[in-house]
DNA sequence: TAATAGTTGTTAAAACTTTATACTATTTAA
DNA sequence: TTAAATAGTATAAAGTTTTAACAACTATTA
């Protein structure tokens, strides 16, 4: 599950944060300051920041600033006691993804993280029965050998395998795999349906006049 | 700039979110009841929905998950006057970016719309002399006219126009126009500088060693 | 249950896109 | 000023996507 920095120099609620987020399945590095957690940030690559701002030395949105000049993209979520406009301005414009305002309600916390953690990250990597698929480099696998199976086919694979037994309808796939604009016949995603079930005979399955089903079971 | 869907079934405050949106320079459409918004769907492609959750005949949830189910993926941002965990967690579940409670604070929602749109929506349409652009569609077109311009290479100005001016390196174009672990030389680079130096010999600058550039001037 | 209309599955070929190759031109630095 | 490196161009080869024609299946209704 994802890894979460949390930068916070009240210890009690620094405390509190790691407890209920580690119950909740989440690896978690704490800091006080700013500077351990830059330290941190050279020793692991995280999924997502929770940042105190109010910090002794430097503000957390300084902190941000900086690895965000360095190419970092990892979101972040901020925490803030103070309520000046001024502060929520600023951090939204060094791209924070989230801000919450103390007291925080955990529960809520819990689904702000989820939901920004769902935008960034997908499984990379998906193993199916004796296959494995690379979302991201488009890449289907059989014993570590790459397969020849084309981008789109691929791309249709990821799409089903991702909605995870949910039906996507024929529209959904058309609009995802082919730009706005572009021709996308119900002939050319029947033939990339035919590609992927020589693969996959058993998952790839049809919902008439809707769209199509990854079944596992 | 962006064109905002409002659905929120209190007239009075719907007026209020109109006024004060189209003061800052949104275009909006208000809708009172889901039905009516989801006629304004089809009528407009939106840039972010803005929607109430109570609404007389179906909750605002509900039109966001038929939305979805045809492949919309037009950002939300939600407003509730309930505050039971059940309603966050059903809206973030569906796909929702961002949630408010009641009572708005109107610079709090301006920024964290401009939080979403900064993360989903680059300008669609750019006009480039007399040709124009479709970053979405990726169509460049002359005069309404399409022209006979390939994925890749549009890509490839798509990704040199938004840089707007910046060098980008050889290598962050091949990151971003092939998925990692693919083929990507810089031959077929070249060969796209190529084609579309065709119809921008001006603008399309190499800065050697390094990569390209889009100069306008 | 047989006929029919509408979907879905399959295959092969046509159309199109991308990449490789070979060659030329330009820039840089010794 | 020349060699080496980098960049630009045209064309051919390789690869991918779409079309099209038809077969198989499913649901509906006579």
């Amino acid at each position: 599950m994802a890894r979460i920095l949390v930068l916070e120099d009240d210890q009690l609620f620094n405390e509190t944060l790691e407890d209920f987020l580690e119950e909740e399945g989440y690896t978690i590095e704490c800091a006080l300051d700013p500077y351990s957690a830059l330290d941190l940030t050279y020793k692991h690559v995280f999924d997502l920041y929770l940042f105190d701002v109010n910090l002794p030395y430097e503000n957390g949105f300084d902190l941000l600033e900086k690895l965000r000049g360095s190419g970092d993209t990892t979101p972040a979520i901020f925490l803030t006691s103070r309520d000046d406009k001024d502060s929520l301005t600023q951090g939204f414009s060094i791209g924070a993804d989230d801000y919450m305002k103390k007291p925080i309600d955990l529960d809520e916390l819990l689904l702000r993280m989820q939901a920004v953690l769902r935008r960034q990250v997908r499984k990379e990597r998906v193993d199916i029965g004796k296959y494995s698929l690379d979302t991201v480099a488009k890449i289907l696998y059989l014993e570590d050998k790459a397969l020849d199976v084309t981008q789109k086919a691929i791309e249709l694979l990821v799409l089903l395998v991702q909605a995870d037994g949910e039906v996507v309808s024929s529209d959904e796939i058309k609009n995802r795999l082919w730009a706005a604009g572009q021709s996308a016949s119900d002939g050319s995603l029947r033939v990339y349906i035919t590609q992927l079930k020589k693969y996959f005979p058993e998952a790839i399955s049809n919902v008439r006049g809707i769209g199509y089903r990854w079944v596992t079971n």
